[in-house]
RNA sequence: GUGGGUGUAGCUCAAUUGGUCAGAGCACUGGGUUGUGGCCCCAGAGGCUGUCGGUUCGAGCCCGAUCACUCACCCCA
């Protein structure tokens, strides 16, 4: 008989490789509430209408990515494709702009595209999202900056450039489109089929082309960062002084421009070359007109996404797998002795020492194998003369000597051997 | 959605021009004399060669379809 497989491209996370994941959660949890940042659990499932009016319409994320079905009452849902959107639903739902100028909210969990998957791209995969509400300051776009920079640190990774942009406002950004496409139209039979496309739906993204002719050529497109209003412009020399302030190491790139409609001004990427064509591990920006959209009040908000998935990768790359083992292992001799170990487990446990055993009491030499296995530091031997003599063997396996203790203390003789 | 590559034991891979080719290593189980792990030695278990169909006297090897994995495009974290 076939057997059932997980869905494509939605991984099981299996005992071994769990360790990768806790430490970049715990680390990004430690990191992120350092900085006063709480943490929220939206729904893994919105209405579809939230993120068709929040990502755009005509983005690709929203026209053909999102697992989207009518529920039983026939209303349209789909399950969330990023975190941004979700949490300024909450946000609004739950007036949490009324108590406080400043939230800041994070939020770790799955998110579902349908897209083909490929190396670093999964239809789950997971997030670790921060959102910024209530400021408009450049201090904040510095220290989220700072703050990615320094998670990434603190997880273990090395080697990825942080990316610096800014996409000015709507408005002298709508300019700036127009001269733009005067250009892309200019050379419109130099450039790849794609871009010409581009040139109507998101003529931004030209700039992200991967076509080495292509990019030539824009090298002497006319850049949004020459065309920006003097507000957006002195909003970014700003953001780039406290950075430098704050001795994060970045690089202004005027390519880096993302694919979802409500950014503006800051927009920001963490980059690797060391994972393929899906290289970026986290990137965001500034939304300021979004809260107001999704029918809330008019705040300012900023905030980013880590792929943890790619983090992970490179994390594999440099560190070495942690295992988990438990600290004691039992092994009984004979059925009564076995019963006794049996008893002692749970009393260990009780402890909360980490302690297991092998059920099956069979010979003392397989028992001693599965020891050796576990990755337990102490075995403690059970076999019917110890049991008479109401002692123990203690086994020290890195060391590989042993001693006889009096059973009846042996749960709190081996306290001192915690860790 | 488009293109390329790949699909043989749990894992990594072998199998001459289609004709004992279904194997190895690791992992797993048991054993190497009375109750002691790692190393070593011995033995054992484990696969209708992704699936379905076709060509052939005969297919793991050829053809088609399908599914999956993978890399890239696209898109993005």
């Amino acid at each position: 008989m076939q057997s059932i497989q997980a869905v494509r491209g939605m991984n099981d996370i299996l005992p071994d490789a769990v360790g990768w994941w806790r430490r970049v959660e715990n680390a990004a949890r430690e990191v992120l509430e350092s900085f006063g940042y709480r943490e929220v659990r939206t729904p893994l499932a919105e209405k579809l209408e939230l993120f068709a009016r929040s990502i755009g319409e005509s983005t690709d994320i929203v026209e053909k990515e999102m697992y989207a079905f009518q529920d039983r009452n026939g209303e349209w849902i789909a399950l969330r494709p990023e975190a941004t959107a979700s949490i300024v639903r909450s946000y609004i739902q739950h007036g949490l702009h009324s108590d406080s100028a400043l939230r800041k909210l994070y939020e770790i969990g799955p998110m579902f595209r349908h897209e083909r998957p490929q190396k670093g791209r999964y239809r789950q995969f997971h997030q670790i999202d921060a959102e910024a509400f209530g400021t408009d300051s450049p201090m904040i776009d510095a220290e989220m900056m700072h703050m990615l920079s320094l998670l990434v640190e603190r997880i273990g990774i090395s080697g990825v450039i942080l990316h610096v942009n800014t996409l000015g406002c709507p408005e002298c950004r709508q300019t700036y489109k127009e001269i733009l496409k005067g250009f892309l139209k200019e050379k419109a039979d130099l450039f790849c089929p794609d871009c010409v496309r581009r040139r109507e739906t998101n003529p931004l993204r030209v700039f992200d082309c991967k076509v080495e002719k292509c990019q030539a050529l824009l090298d002497r497109a006319p850049m949004l960062i020459d065309y920006v209003c003097r507000d957006c412009r002195a909003h970014f020399d700003a953001v780039k002084d406290y950075l430098d302030k704050l001795a994060t190491r970045y690089e202004v790139n005027p390519r880096i421009v993302r694919g979802l409609d409500y950014y503006m001004r800051t927009t920001f990427e963490v980059i690797s070359d060391r994972l393929g064509a899906q290289n970026a591990i986290g990137g965001g920006g500034r939304y300021n007109g979004l809260v107001r959209d999704l029918g809330g009040p008019d705040v300012a908000a900023i905030g980013f996404a880590i792929g943890v998935e790619r983090l992970i990768m490179l994390l594999q790359q440099e560190r070495e797998q942690i295992l988990r083992a438990p600290r004691f292992f039992l092994v009984g001799l004979g059925e009564k002795p076995l019963e006794k170990a049996f008893l002692l487990l749970q009393q260990l446990r009780g402890r909360g020492l980490e302690a297991e055993m092998d059920y099956g009491g069979r010979s003392l030499k397989s028992q001693m194998r599965r020891a050796d296995k576990s990755g337990a530091r102490y075995v403690l031997i059970l076999g019917e003369n110890e049991l008479v003599q109401r002692q123990i063997q203690v086994r020290d396996m890195l060391a590989g000597t042993q001693e006889l203790l009096p059973l009846d203390a042996i749960v709190e003789g081996v306290e001192g051997l915690r860790d």
